[in-house]
DNA sequence: TATGAATGAGAATTCATTCAT
DNA sequence: GATGAATGAATTCTCATTCAT
């Protein structure tokens, strides 16, 4: 039949368990991200999904187990990208300034992220501490970042006394802020800030910011 | 009845009113600013509000009015902290370390509203957007900004082509993110974010970074 | 208007919330019964009690705090029941009998309180332990018990060594089960047990045994 | 493969299914007994019977013909239990007393069977009604009452006039409800009516009731 | 013989809201 | 000005069962 003819790439292949769970995931993602824990709809994610209300509990049980689904898959997204990075080929600065672009890169390209993590801080974390598998999602980055805040120091560029944490959780603020508040600060503002060109005239700005912080001179 | 008498002084009566509408409003501030708008529920209002469920209605109409009533009190009380600035008495670096303590610590002294905030931007502003009287909300800010800027450039203490509106976004980034994502923050870099030590040296820092930014030298 | 005409016995009071909750209770009685709690329909409920489904939850929580409820009722009403009888009038023997005849008939005249009592024996007694007002429940009739065997040995007519709890469980055991198991043993044995003079012989038989059993000769 | 190679001792696979079946009967049997049909969950049968609840389907239908299957194997085993009764060999009395331990054993050594026809009465043997192997079950045992009634009034030690189906329900319901009621009893009398010594001595007390019933003097 | 994937229908429960006094 | 009773429409979740291999 058509589904064996290994030329023809199915659309949606019926009993194929992984796909189908995957596309919950990923409808899961959306809905949860856009309207929060409480606000998502079942019936949405399904159709989204091209499924049924019933595999979403098939596959994961309740409401909350695919909330959790969604935000550990939305967390290991981040690691896995971060484990990506590569800063020590890069001169500190330019590091620096790629680390930035990279973090602020990824909140632009995964608006979900920012909304589920919206989401969970509203919900007070609630979940994420149930879940076991996270802990050592930001470390790695924070060493990457102290590694190369001791070379800059080194080469003479950067100042000494900066703490990697707070240059992390720097980064991330400039980044991550104005994405996620940006509908609000639109509004009171009267600027739309998702255009592209505001976005890079704030990336600059920011990108300037972290580098007069930790710059020696 | 006694209680219609004419005659008896109105001790509680014409009072209770006015207080039964503010118990309410306090009561849901701290509900949506915790579950949002979806995940709030009128019962708990209703019973951390000392009243009835009947009462949220008979004085706001709808779950909705009563959000958008929160939202207002909420960006009224901020307009209201900002009119009380008075940078002009200051010279320029300290008037603006103030203004980023003053920004953040109405942040961190009214957790509601950052909790209503995250809630706005998880619907993407849609009340805040039909609601009259905002627009004009954080203008009033931004151009005391732009006027402090200038006299810093005035006095060389200042560099030129800042943009104040940029410089608002990254002080408000820098308190904002830290105080929203405290929850998430925590569970991931096991520190607890919320403790006072932490908080000021947060604070400190980003002083720091906001004043290196703009500094001529 | 024709609520307020004091001449007209209304049909069914709305706004009447002890009458609603009790129509409820009755529903949910002759349904448990019937279905035991798994088998038990909300929607029947709501519609024998000429109610909506919503109420049931209104006014009792869940599906298991009316099912508690339906079974302290049924436990109440036999309890008052007992407390109208009236021993100590008769002689002994007479006296037991009717003490039987007593029992048996509120069992035939209460065959929800069967059903119940089943469905509840069923499910090991876990709602009833749960349930706080129980207990003093049949021991008034066992001391009735104990001071009517006194009597009848003090008369002569009953004898000596006779444990009133095991009267008690033997009287309640020849009515019970007839009745509980009529539907398993009138298919076994092909006769229909719940004809009334077949019950009649079984009390009279019944009587009978419960009399020789404490008789003193 | 190795599983289908004929020349292989069938040392496991033949016997799988019957093993399989009969797993997942006793499974059934106690779900069903301790929740009647409506409560009793195929999940928890295919876990207990460490099988998929596919099998049950496979194997028994549907739910409906797993319970049939299993009300039929209970009354089965009573009535082969039923079989191996020997009351000719003792005297009247000895042989009455006898008959009763058999039967109230039988209960106290087989709970499902109780649990069972509990759940049976309660949907008004509906079940039972429609299988075909029953409606011979008691009759051989009243035939033997029968026997032995009119052999103890030959003997002079039995008095005229006693149905042996009441005599036959008499020991039965003396046996049964005391174990089918012992939750709820317990509750209400406040004695564990399971253990054994008060288990004894109302088996020793109801042995005494039924054999001064037929006693001749 | 066996099984994992899938599902429709229905069940319990919740939610925001209105009625009637 | 205040309140208890009532409700319709969802929403989450469960259950017995069948499909496809």
């Amino acid at each position: 039949m058509t589904a064996s003819d290994p030329d023809v790439a199915p659309a949606r292949r019926p009993r194929d368990a992984q796909a189908t769970r995957a596309r919950i995931l990923r409808a899961a993602s959306q809905e949860f991200a856009r309207l929060g824990f409480a606000g998502a709809r079942g019936e949405r994610i399904a159709q989204r999904a091209r499924s049924s209300e019933r595999m979403l509990y098939y596959y994961y049980g309740s409401k909350e187990g695919l909330y959790r689904a969604v935000l550990e898959a939305a967390y290991l997204g981040l690691r896995q990208a971060e484990r990506t990075l590569e800063l020590d080929a890069l001169a500190p600065q330019a590091a620096l300034a790629h680390f930035c672009r990279f973090v602020w890169r990824f909140y632009a390209e995964h608006p979900e992220f920012i909304g589920l993590v919206n989401a969970e801080n509203l919900a007070q974390a609630r979940h994420l501490r149930r879940s076991g598998q996270l802990a050592e999602l930001a470390l790695p980055v924070v060493e990457q970042l102290r590694a190369l805040l001791a070379r800059g120091l080194a080469a003479g560029v950067f100042r000494a006394g900066i703490d990697p944490v707070e240059l992390y959780i720097a980064v991330a603020s400039l980044g991550y802020f104005y994405l996620s508040n940006a509908h609000t600060l639109s509004a009171v503002l009267g600027r739309n800030l998702k255009d592209p060109p505001q976005l890079e005239s704030h990336w600059a700005a920011s990108e300037d910011m972290i580098l007069r912080f930790v710059s020696a001179r």
